[in-house]
DNA sequence: AAACCGGATTGATTTAGATCAAGCCGATTT
DNA sequence: AAATCGGCTTGATCTAAATCAATCCGGTTT
């Protein structure tokens, strides 16, 4: 499992991280599993884990006054999952985070995330790397959050996470896209007449 | 000029910048002043800047197929304004950058950060508190666009952003909300009451 | 096989917000 | 002082998407 975070590593920092380097990424995170439906973190405690996922899928969402779930993000296979506010700042998270399958994690914790901070050079190039694309990413859906139509929002799903389309329910695809399931399934049919 | 950058380096990063580190920004940063309604960056060409404002006000925009406007983000003193993603690829961005105001700058290059970042220990950790600060305030707001009503998103200016509400028309702040000035003013008028 | 469940679809109706259009107001220009 | 302009408001109408409600469907459970 540690293979995989290291492999993953490499790929992303362009490196080869060396065995001592690697070591510290060894100390500073313990596997944790998940099965489908089990909560990382519940809304109102504080977010203790910031999580690898090496194999499986979860949700972060809110629950409004209505009752109604939005889906804030979605996370795969080399994706990282935290309240990063709650787990930076140890106030209690709004969000909940949930395994949609059984899930594989490499988690590790603030103090250990800073000392390895110290210890490895590449973990603070990987982790600027990774803000820098979060951003990026966010700004683009903040942009069609804003200014898309159902059927743009579809579209912009389809281009920039086909993934997603056939890994999860379209009740929760339209959550993330802020739909109704029904305006969802409305839209999904006219496209695929077209 | 610099002081004011010096001063925010040290308010951000909870430390006292020395003389010698300071010099390194001195380098790497200097001075632009862009007049009301010019703008640093055009869509369609390779933004070259990172720009720290000083003075004065920014937005951030994209332009759609209707020619409707949408404001993405808006940039007043202290912030910093630039389209990361064509900044860092090296591609053309689809966004323009105009000032709001008069406005005084301090604008660095890609590869001088580069080089500031090796230099200057600092900057890399002014760049990771920053980074993590926007993160959180995209994820919030990518949170308030698929999920609250027009009403809720108003509050949420107010609450988040009350700097906003005087500076700028609001045609443009029912851009950022991704409303229309009616709605806007309408609902504006709503609360006034209540 | 019957009952059950979590989605997905489909239709009818409602509504929040967009669109269209006109007028207003205050600041700047001529 | 008249004219222009950018922004704000207000009213009437329209429409995209939400809501409400019923049915369907494939997979599990019993």
């Amino acid at each position: 499992m540690y293979n995989l975070l290291r492999a993953y590593i490499n790929k992303v920092t362009f490196s080869t991280i060396s065995d001592e380097e690697f070591s510290f990424f060894e100390e500073a995170f313990s596997i944790k599993k998940v099965k489908k439906r089990q909560f990382l973190l519940h809304e109102g405690s504080i977010c203790r884990y910031m999580a690898f996922i090496a194999k499986g899928a979860m949700r972060q969402y809110t629950i409004d006054e209505k009752g109604i779930e939005h889906i804030v993000r979605f996370g795969i296979e080399e994706w990282w999952m935290s309240d990063r506010e709650s787990f930076l700042s140890l106030t209690p998270s709004r969000y909940n985070i949930e395994a949609l399958e059984d899930c594989d994690l490499l988690v590790s914790t603030n103090e250990k995330l800073t000392s390895l901070r110290n210890q490895s050079q590449l973990f603070a190039k990987l982790g600027q790397i990774l803000d820098e694309k979060s951003y990026i990413a966010s700004q683009k859906r903040i942009e069609m959050t804003i200014s898309y139509s159902a059927e743009e929002k579809l579209l912009f799903l389809m281009e920039n996470s086909p993934q997603f389309i056939h890994r999860f329910p379209q009740n929760m695809l339209a959550s993330y896209l802020g739909l109704t399931p029904e305006t969802f399934s409305r839209v999904r049919k006219q496209l695929l007449i077209k």
